[in-house]
RNA sequence: GGUCUCGUGGCCGAGCGGCUAGGCACCGGUCUGCAAAACCGUAUACUCCGGUUCGAAUCCGGACGAGACCUCCA
């Protein structure tokens, strides 16, 4: 445990920064939202993922003992805009013809893809919502035992107005209910809830439905809010200390989640409540209906219209970590490019540092160059204000390469170890892998000999057409000091 | 319509009352046969109008603009 530190959270629940302290020390809980496997993530649930990732890699640097727990949404009844009932897995399996599962399991091997491309940790606990359908089927016998729940014809809905006689529902998202009543008029068209802001904790079975469970209530699918209330309890307990999740789950999800489990355990279930914004396309919120969104994958294969050319993974996570997770992040070809260089930038600069020479004594304190980084990691995982540091770290990397500066051969390894933690462990950044084709690179041994020796022959005409020919082959040749290089 | 957030230089994006954020692009320099690359350096900003303050991008009020949520969504 790093003892120097003070770490600082925004809680979305307060709308300030608080300082965190965990509920066991040197212990953090931390629940995050994971995706619905009905299609495949898209770029926009990806910066969320690759936003908590970076949060979750942040505290395990900071010391922490981190139960990282991330469902997965294989079932549960949502309802579309229409105001009908809509499994969504279940009609992507009708219209693919297959069982529930074979869409839940394709799914998620293609997520589980993705945690690789991206470099995302794998969470402690990946629990999926179908294995857990008793557990949830228990707290929604608890709520309705507190009486906060009510059936009807073998459906269980959220009393929400008896639970704000006892409770604040709107605590998070700030709602009043008595406004939303009023602009809710059509609402009455809900037969079976007593009232227009009740939600669903269990869904009779539709004959068309796919999946089906058994409960008390007869056979049905679990709601949408309820399986997070079941996992987070049981694998983190009734309080723990960190929920995230995607903004735009904020209401009605994470308010529910808390209903939930206030209606049955008495207790908001998370301390510190954290929301991770959006990522745009075109100045809007990346989604599905907008048309404007992209896979996780066509990025990095170039694949996507929206761009012209592929970027390497590590490069479209340094991207979204140049912005805070509370800010919307516009996605473009031109700041892509601009991340893309500033990212090449960061990596040479971090294997110069291996290459560097120590001096017998230092002139200055590796200590203080990286003290910013960490202050920003504390400060709200502030990972832009962490990467800007590290660009201040490059800088003195290139002085000790000109002489300007000098470490010792201790200060170095501790400056190569730092950077190294930083980049590696706490971006989740890893150096992009060079393909070692062994034959390609004896090949370029010799045309860079060639080019060399017509260069000292001053036959620029040979010399300028073994360049341009490299660069219509995609290969750059880099002329410096110490030689040729090309990549 | 209601609730909320935001408006920073050519682009992306930090900042949360006084101190150069950072990256990319631009421009200048070093290097170079030329170029590229690399490195160094300079410049450019806070939507508008009021107010508070010795001092405001930063706080308050208003205008305009953008976005999110209110319905599935990371």
């Amino acid at each position: 445990m790093k003892s120097d530190h003070q770490l600082v959270i925004y809680n979305s629940l307060s709308g300030k920064k608080e300082k965190f302290v965990p509920l066991h020390e040197d212990h953090v809980g931390m629940y995050v939202c994971g995706p619905t496997l009905y299609s495949e993530p898209h770029m926009g649930n990806m910066r969320t993922f690759i936003n908590f990732d970076f949060i979750y890699r942040c505290l395990l640097y900071l010391g922490y003992k981190v139960k990282y727990v991330r469902n997965i949404t294989d079932a549960g009844h949502i309802t579309n805009s229409a105001g009908q009932e809509v499994d969504s897995i279940g009609s992507a399996a009708r219209t693919a013809q297959v069982q529930p599962l074979e869409i839940v399991y394709t799914y998620n091997v293609k997520f589980q893809e993705l945690q690789r491309i991206y470099n995302l940790m794998p969470p402690s606990i990946e629990p999926a919502a179908t294995a857990h359908i008793q557990e949830q089927i228990e707290v929604i016998e608890q709520i309705i035992e507190n009486g906060f729940a009510y059936v009807v014809n073998g459906s269980v809905y959220f009393d929400v107005k008896t639970y704000m006689q006892a409770h604040n529902y709107g605590i998070l998202s700030g709602r009043k209910v008595d406004e939303l009543e009023q602009e809710t008029r059509a609402l009455n068209a809900q037969e079976e809830k007593r009232f227009f802001a009740d939600f669903a904790l269990w869904k009779k079975a539709n004959p068309e439905d796919m999946q089906v469970w058994r409960s008390p209530w007869g056979n049905g699918n679990p709601g949408w809010h309820i399986e997070c209330t079941a996992m987070s309890t049981k694998y983190l307990g009734e309080r723990f200390d960190i929920h995230g999740g995607g903004l735009d789950l904020k209401f009605p999800h994470h308010e529910d989640e808390i209903a939930q489990n206030c209606g049955s355990f008495g207790c908001n279930p998370a301390q510190y409540w954290m929301h991770a914004n959006m990522l745009n396309v075109n100045g809007q919120k990346m989604s599905k209906s907008f048309g404007n969104y992209f896979l996780p994958k066509e990025i990095v294969e170039g694949t996507s219209t929206l761009f012209t050319k592929p970027y390497p993974s590590a490069v479209v996570r340094f991207f979204m970590l140049q912005a805070h997770y509370r800010s919307t992040l516009d996605i473009t070809e031109e700041a892509l490019n601009a991340s893309e260089k500033g990212f090449e930038r960061l990596m040479e600069g971090l294997s110069l540092l291996e290459k560097l020479t120590p001096s017998s004594s230092s002139s200055f304190e590796v200590a203080k160059v990286l003290s910013a980084a960490e202050a920003a990691i504390c400060d709200d995982f502030n990972a832009p204000i962490l990467i800007a540091s590290l660009f201040d770290a490059v800088k003195y990397i290139h002085a000790i390469n000109e002489g300007k500066e000098q470490l010792t051969q201790e200060d170095l390894l501790r400056f190569t170890q730092a950077m190294t933690t930083f980049v590696q462990d706490v971006l989740g950044i890893e150096p992009s892998k060079k393909e070692e084709n062994q034959r390609l690179s004896d090949v370029m041994d010799m045309v860079i000999t060639l080019r060399q020796q017509a260069r000292e022959k001053k036959d620029w005409t040979a010399s300028d057409m073994i360049r341009d020919g490299l660069a219509k082959a995609g290969i750059q040749i880099k002329d410096s000091k110490e030689g040729t290089s090309w990549s």
